[in-house]
DNA sequence: GCAGATAGTGGATAAATGCAACTATAATAT
DNA sequence: ATATTATAGTTGCATTTATCCACTATCTGC
């Protein structure tokens, strides 16, 4: 039945693919992370990892970062606070910004996160070739820098 | 401030990149869709072209194609009736399937929409060079078809 | 100081998602 | 033939996200 299926334009539509290979990928992570106080949606993962590996790091650059507004972004921030992963602090140079600060439990997420994070996303893509999967990393890599800011 | 971010792993992690372009590209689309009764979601668009260039299709193979369970389907189907767009018939075959057609309007939509979608996605992806956006279709095609059980 | 930008908060609304129960019909097996 | 199991679709519900907007506080530059 499927096999023979056209797409239409939608075979020629890169968006189409990266919106449903989203949706797969999204899903099979959920499974992954399921009832590790992290899941669904790029925010609280990028968020607990980022601030790990950056304490002080502040929730309008991780918005930015995760393409998130800053009312997403404080639920966020709020969301990983009262689990006791994060800590919230008021900048000193700027008192209008806060500083972000993981706990050890948080630390202790972050490390777990880190490794099953990676993993899932390897084994999902496992299907792929190596040196495929490098094409895409680094396409969509500078396509993520661009869209972001970051170069 | 965010030139010189390190992403921790998710720098390397397949699956980071596939979620933020993703969020980016939806919602660039959306706004080019906007007003449309096709907006939000990859389901109604691909539900609609689907239709209309292939009569009689039924409502779970499009589920199976975009990766949406059997009720959020039936909801993408409800809302195109309800807005005129396709319609409903009772499989002869098989009582229990269903077969959808477009309508008029719907037709019309499709050939706005099919235009709309395929620029959208050229113009959103127009930095990265020709050759690279080939590979990419190349590798992700295939990677969606074999999500999908396509191939 | 004043005007305008920026950081974060909070609320309300609208959608989408996933889950599970339920009907109806088909296909299969005994 | 009939009992079992599988499939197509519908519906309600609870959860989660997203989006938009208004609001406070603070900072920056004139």
């Amino acid at each position: 039945m499927a096999e023979d299926v056209d797409l239409d334009v939608l075979n020629d539509t890169l968006s189409f693919y990266i919106r449903t290979i989203n949706l797969a990928v999204s899903r099979d992570l959920d499974e992954c992370l399921e009832g590790l106080d992290v899941a669904k949606g790029t925010g609280k993962i990028t968020t607990l990892l980022l601030v790990d590996s950056h304490p002080g790091i502040r929730p309008s650059l991780i918005a930015q970062l995760t393409m998130k507004d800053r009312s997403a972004m404080g639920r966020i921030v709020e969301h990983l606070v009262s689990h006791g992963l994060i800590r919230r602090e008021t900048s000193a140079e700027d008192s209008r910004a806060q500083e972000l600060y993981i706990t050890e439990s948080g630390a202790e997420l972050a490390t777990k996160v880190r490794d099953l994070v990676t993993r899932q996303s390897k084994d999902f893509f496992s299907f792929i070739p190596e040196d495929e999967q490098a094409q895409l990393m680094d396409i969509l890599g500078r396509a993520y820098r661009r869209i972001v800011g970051l170069a």
